[in-house]
DNA sequence: AGATCGGCCTGGACGC
DNA sequence: TGCGTCCAGGCCGATC
């Protein structure tokens, strides 16, 4: 479940070791559906950056940044120069070869994605080409979130998941921020008061993961091979059961969008 | 047009 | 021990 932090801290292992660097070569597996990934080759990185939980490689080439590298590391997704990497590991799903190195992409579950694309064409990626603002930007704003959240009707957390109110929160950051805000996620309306605190809660709890370095709960795993260090500190997601640390009723689990969600019942309102 | 839901994918946990 | 079932969930596409 790599969300925003996990990602985030992917990409400053991933930014210093493949910036200046050409792609030589690219492999993959048949059966992960990547996109067009061979028109990566022969292409120099110029910059990787992250928006939301997507990875974007620039790709130049001639003095032309024409095409970009966008990865997604789906649920299992991660990353691993060859010299820390998995020899013979039947997981690894495609390969890099750079021209000082190679860089693995491990991905069990098959939900990754690698694909190529005209720099800035984002048409064919749904969720990116609607993504909303960065939430530790300077254009995540309070007002228009809650005028974001105010458009629709559907509740809470699954429009947080959505992407599009802001970007790069999932199941479990979500759970974290409307146990902060004090929000039930299956609300359907937000005023103005509680969007500001949600609003605060997303940056706060984002904030705190990324200085740990991401969640792991199972799979999640630094380009470093490190895990990340903010598991200890989740006081709702995974947490049925235990009592709440504000009110002392116990968290309960529930269905909201699909999704496993677990909320306080005792301070978390509609 | 927006909300909702099932499918993708696999390993691991659990029940009998 | 072994088999079947369910769960995890980001994203996408079909359907309501």
């Amino acid at each position: 479940m790599p969300e925003l932090p996990e990602v985030e801290s992917v990409v400053r292992q991933l930014r210093p070791r493949m910036v200046g660097r050409c792609i030589i070569d690219v492999w993959w597996d048949p059966q992960s559906r990547f996109d067009r990934i061979d028109q990566a080759i022969g292409r120099t990185i110029t910059d990787v950056r992250r928006r939301g939980k997507y990875m974007l490689a620039l790709l130049e080439a001639g003095g032309l940044s024409d095409r970009e590298l966008i990865m997604h590391l789906g649920m299992t997704g991660a990353f691993r120069f060859r010299e820390l990497g998995w020899q013979g590991d039947p997981y690894v799903r495609a390969t890099l070869t750079l021209d000082d190195g190679i860089v693995d992409f491990r991905d069990v579950r098959r939900f990754g994605r690698l694909t190529v694309v005209p720099a800035g064409d984002y048409r064919g990626i749904a969720t990116l080409s609607q993504l909303g603002p960065e939430p530790l930007g300077l254009d995540f704003r309070a007002d228009q979130f809650h005028a974001a959240l105010a458009r629709s009707r559907a509740p809470v957390k699954a429009q947080l998941l959505s992407q599009r109110p802001v970007a790069g929160v999932g199941n479990i950051y979500a759970d974290e921020a409307l146990w902060l805000a004090r929000i039930d996620p299956r609300a359907r309306r937000v005023g103005p008061q509680r969007a500001v605190r949600l609003w605060e809660a997303i940056r706060s709890v984002l904030h705190a993961a990324i200085e740990r370095e991401g969640t792991t709960f199972r799979d999640y795993q630094m380009v470093n091979g490190e895990s990340g260090r903010n598991a200890t500190f989740l006081v709702a997601y995974g947490q049925r059961g235990r009592p709440c640390p504000r009110c002392g009723a116990l968290l309960r689990k529930i269905v909201v969008a699909g999704r496993g969600t677990t909320y306080c019942p005792g301070c978390q309102r509609i």
